[in-house]
DNA sequence: CCAAAACTGGACTGTCAAGTCCAATCGTGC
DNA sequence: GCACGATTGGACTTGACAGTCCAGTTTTGG
């Protein structure tokens, strides 16, 4: 059986060793969320991350293997971050705050970038088996979180029991990566809130709530 | 002023060599559209447009210019493409009818290779300005024939007149984009469903048919 | 027909980046 | 302190790819 390019190259770690990794790892997803991963070379990585091309090839079988860790690494700090305003949503107030908090990140940076993960998504789904694998866990990841906050609205009767929490995360993450993506291309956060509200007004359209047709603009 | 990438590296040009620079452009867009702008080489260009390297740069200044020609050769194509299913939509079930001509065409290629400009979207965005230039003209060109057929239905009473076509046009791409890039990673149309079927609810929202809120599934 | 310009073939260069290798050092258990 | 594996430095190899160059051919315009 495949076990895929997350293996380590070397079985053990002592603490220094695992400090090092960690700095590569960090030190490319940087590289990676600025510059995309093709104009990420190991050079850069070693440079940033203090660090020598034996080091990286100690512990990553080659750089798909560096990117697949990327991946989880990005996962989990996107996914932190989001947790701390989306896993706390009760109500669709606070989804509004949620869209609100994306969008200001989008601004922050004119859309540059984009989202991480869907930079990542685009680049690597279609070239590497194993981190097309750990994208679709991180986007599964990212709806179910966004899902228990909604079966938790539904529990209460916020939702209408006919929503289906899963569907309705699918669709507002695909609106965030939508929006996020024009937003990147066209340095505006304009197509970003749209989408997004869009995705509001669909769940307040499975809410018990009565919300006025037009959330947006 | 800055011309752009865009500009000939020849000012005149004859009927052989616009034919030539035809098979460049169209060997390029098929190839960036299976395997992405940094795993095709201008080698693979030659090679599938039976060429030659001086042909390339005689025409192109250099790979951005080129990559620039297939973003409008690829919108050219895609923007023709939707003509057909969405300037033609009259109503909300033309409306639908769209949404399953692009879930047919993304089930027949299990996602891979995502939306062509979506792709090139996230490749070049933030690496050539005069991609990006073009990939935005590109988006508006899509939303504008859009929200043309929205417009035509507000003026028909299908709309609500507080309905905004452009926005609406805006968030049925995002959706769409989003859509495509979770199936290009899940290798499943189910989350472009989703995607889609939210747009189509929104629209439907600002409708003055009535239809059912679950749309979807 | 004849110049000039458009066009083409294909070898060549320079660079850059992934991946290899080996010798040296560090750290831990015994 | 010793052995052994983990770790590190950094030179080296290999291959690929963007871009250059020039000589040759075709086409155009007059």
């Amino acid at each position: 059986m495949d076990i895929g390019k997350t293996k380590r190259t070397s079985p053990s770690t002592t603490a220094r060793g695992h400090a090092t990794r960690l700095r590569i790892v960090q030190a490319a997803a940087e590289l990676v969320a600025a510059r995309g991963v093709d104009a990420t070379t190991l050079e850069d990585v070693m440079q940033a991350s203090r660090t020598s091309k034996s080091q990286i090839y100690h512990y990553f079988a080659d750089k798909e293997a560096l990117m697949c860790a990327v991946v989880k690494a990005q996962s989990d700090r996107v996914l932190e971050l989001q947790s701390g305003c989306l896993s706390g949503v009760r109500s669709l107030e606070g989804l509004r705050q949620w869209r609100n908090e994306v969008v200001s990140l989008s601004r922050a940076r004119h859309g540059v970038g984009g989202c991480p993960i869907g930079s990542l998504a685009s680049a690597l789904a279609d070239r590497s088996e194993d981190a097309r694998a750990l994208l679709v866990a991180s986007f599964r990841r990212w709806e179910s979180q966004l899902a228990r906050s909604l079966e938790q609205m539904q529990a209460r009767g916020a939702l209408r029991p006919s929503a289906r929490p899963g569907d309705l995360a699918t669709a507002v993450v695909s609106a965030l990566q939508g929006g996020l993506l024009l937003a990147q291309t066209t340095r505006s956060t304009r197509p970003l809130e749209l989408a997004l509200d869009m995705a509001l007004a669909y769940v307040a359209a499975h809410s018990t709530e009565d919300l006025p047709t037009g959330v947006a603009s």
